[in-house]
RNA sequence: GUCCCCAUCGUCUAGCCGGCCCAGGACAACGGCCUUUCACGCCGUCAACAGGGGUUCAAAUCCCCUUGGGGACGCCA
């Protein structure tokens, strides 16, 4: 696993330049696993991925785990199946290996550590000694004096046998590089043109730690060089250190690849998108039922404008219309709204069968997450095992269920709400006072009730399954409906409320004749019954 | 504090190489139609060029300043 070159020239020979067509783009997303997957990742993989199919290149997820304290468990897995699940698994990942590995950082130790002793001996870098608390009281002393906070190259000036003395007396250091001085330091952003930096905001950088790791700097540098990446995507918040990494590639003599900052993600506040916001995590997303062709949709959406102003399209007409020259400038809001109706639109254009079986799938994993701290179920008090084994149980009948008004729903968590009634285990009969909201008199109530379910009960001469209304049309049905709102002499909306809340428990419903027609007779009969005593049992 | 990025309706934006813009679209909101409820659908309404200076016959569009917002300044990424 380990990959131990024996010198810079080994690894350049063994990571020989891509052999790609004319344009194409080697992209990576680089995430450390340090938490469930954040919509930013979703957002940078999406561009990556799109990027790298509409060019002909390849598209690389690097594990960038050089911060060990960080770590979190099972992270690394979760930005795995994060990508599978939105439909923008990589090319070459530590899952997937490819001729560039490894790809994971803490697998390239040696190769970054020989990346600092070439720039050691060369004099672009040096040893310090400086401890934290030393670096600290600096930085606060230059802030107050109004500067601009860097290192003030205390160990720099260290003759060279005190720094062997104190390497052999084993004292804690870093490796810092040694940046430029003097000629600015500007680059070409993708989006946003010339960026031009003055030298003396460039501090000496650390590039390798006290643990023998690299940072951030070192480390996605000599990777994104030895895998041959053509184009560093990244978030803008990245703009102010490009210039470290400009200067790096000069001191190794690399040659610097494309930089394309995008804008960040807000809050409702405007700020920075950040983990610890809550719905930030792709695991929020998807514990409230966002598809995955929904949310990359939206995704897309927000980074980019599409050419005609649609909300709606599919991601392989981003891949084909999007230009790296068209993404914005300033960072969007991300707008739940939004990703409503966009995911509704999807969601609605599932057949039932989809429906039915995304819509398991959702249960299994809102069951398996929901023993996790990070389980965040949108749905209560539903038995959710149980609801699950009433729909496999019966799937034409759930399939009627979820295919009745499908653009009701916006997400997946929204059929609880709306078509969870069809099953025993999500219905909840109406309770008194709210049968009563429709007719005050409760004896009036059950009569109305009794005469609606005489509608339902066969005949003498009736025959299964040729029970009225059930063989009835809509408007058949609907004038018996009426005829009882005349007999009572109320509004024909007190029959109908009535019978909705009876059968749905609910007062928001689609059409009662449809409902009752899936529903079935014997259901259809059990709830109106029940809704009677509950009248009658004052 | 220092540096960098950004600036059109609540949100995302069209427009930005100047006149066709008293600024268009979508989402949201609100109102109406439809209607047995809700949703969908259809119709409509509200709503923005941050401010100030230039340049010009003409500026949302070009320039400058101010203001505002964001980001970065870690042995985090």
């Amino acid at each position: 696993m380990l990959y131990n070159p024996a010198s810079l020239e080994e690894a350049e020979r063994l990571f020989p330049p891509r052999d790609l067509p004319p344009g194409a783009e080697v992209l990576r997303i680089a995430p450390s696993p340090t938490g469930f997957p954040h919509i930013g990742t979703a957002m940078q993989a999406t561009l990556n991925a799109a990027l790298a199919i509409k060019t002909g290149g390849v598209f690389i997820l690097r594990i960038e785990d050089t911060d060990r304290a960080r770590i979190v468990p099972g992270a690394e897995a979760a930005i795995f199946e994060a990508l599978e699940w939105l439909g923008t698994p990589p090319d070459e990942s530590p899952a997937r290996q490819g001729p560039y590995g490894p790809y994971r950082q803490s697998e390239r130790l040696p190769l970054y550590r020989l990346a600092a002793e070439h720039l050691l001996d060369a004099g672009r870098a040096y040893r310090c000694f400086c401890s934290p608390e030393r670096l600290e009281t600096v930085r606060q002393e230059q802030m107050k004096a109004g500067a601009n906070p860097r290192y003030d190259r205390h160990c720099l000036s260290l003759a060279p046998a005190e720094v062997q003395a104190r390497l052999r007396a084993g004292d804690r250091n870093v490796i810092r590089f040694r940046a430029p001085e003097g000629a600015p330091i500007s680059f070409m952003d993708e989006v946003r043109g010339a960026i031009s930096f003055d030298a003396s905001m460039v501090d000496d950088p650390i590039i390798l730690k006290a643990d023998g790791y690299p940072t951030y700097h070192l480390a996605a540098l000599v990777d994104d060089h030895f895998m041959r990446v053509t184009t560093v995507i990244r978030g803008e918040e990245w703009i102010s250190s490009t210039p470290k990494h400009i200067a790096l590639y000069k001191a190794f003599g690399w040659e610097t690849p494309k930089f394309l900052h995008t804008v960040i993600l807000r809050d409702a506040q405007r700020r920075k998108l950040s983990k610890r916001s809550g719905d930030t995590s792709m695991h929020w997303f998807r514990s409230h039922g966002y598809l995955p062709e929904g949310f990359r949709n939206f995704l897309t959406r927000l980074l980019w404008p599409h050419p005609e102003e649609k909300d709606l399209y599919p991601f392989e007409e981003f891949i084909r219309l999007f230009n790296v020259r068209d993404l914005p400038r300033t960072g969007p809001v991300v707008d739940l709204k939004l990703l409503d109706f966009i995911n509704g639109h999807y969601l609605s254009l599932r057949t039932p069968e989809e429906t039915r079986r995304s819509f398991v799938l959702y249960l299994e994993e809102l069951e398996k997450n929901a023993q996790d701290e990070a389980g965040v179920s949108p749905i209560s008090k539903v038995d959710m095992a149980a609801l699950r084994h009433e729909i496999s149980a019966d799937a034409a009948y759930a399939e009627k269920a979820f295919g009745i008004e499908p653009e009701r729903n916006r997400k997946l968590a929204d059929i609880f709400a709306n078509n969870g009634f069809f099953f025993a285990a999500a219905f909840t009969p109406a309770p008194r006072e709210l049968l009563l909201k429709y007719a005050p008199e409760a004896e009036q109530a059950a009569s109305i009730l009794r005469a609606v379910l005489k509608l339902y009960i066969p005949s003498p001469a009736g025959h299964i399954p040729g029970e009225p209304p059930f063989t009835m049309g809509h408007e058949e049905w609907e004038t018996a409906m009426r005829r009882i709102a005349s007999d009572f002499e109320v509004k024909p909306k007190t029959v109908f409320m009535l019978a909705r809340l009876a059968l749905t428990g609910t007062e928001k419903t689609p059409p009662l004749h449809d409902v009752s027609l899936i529903l079935g007779p014997e259901r259809t009969q059990k709830r109106l019954a029940h809704a009677l005593t509950v009248l009658e049992s004052a």
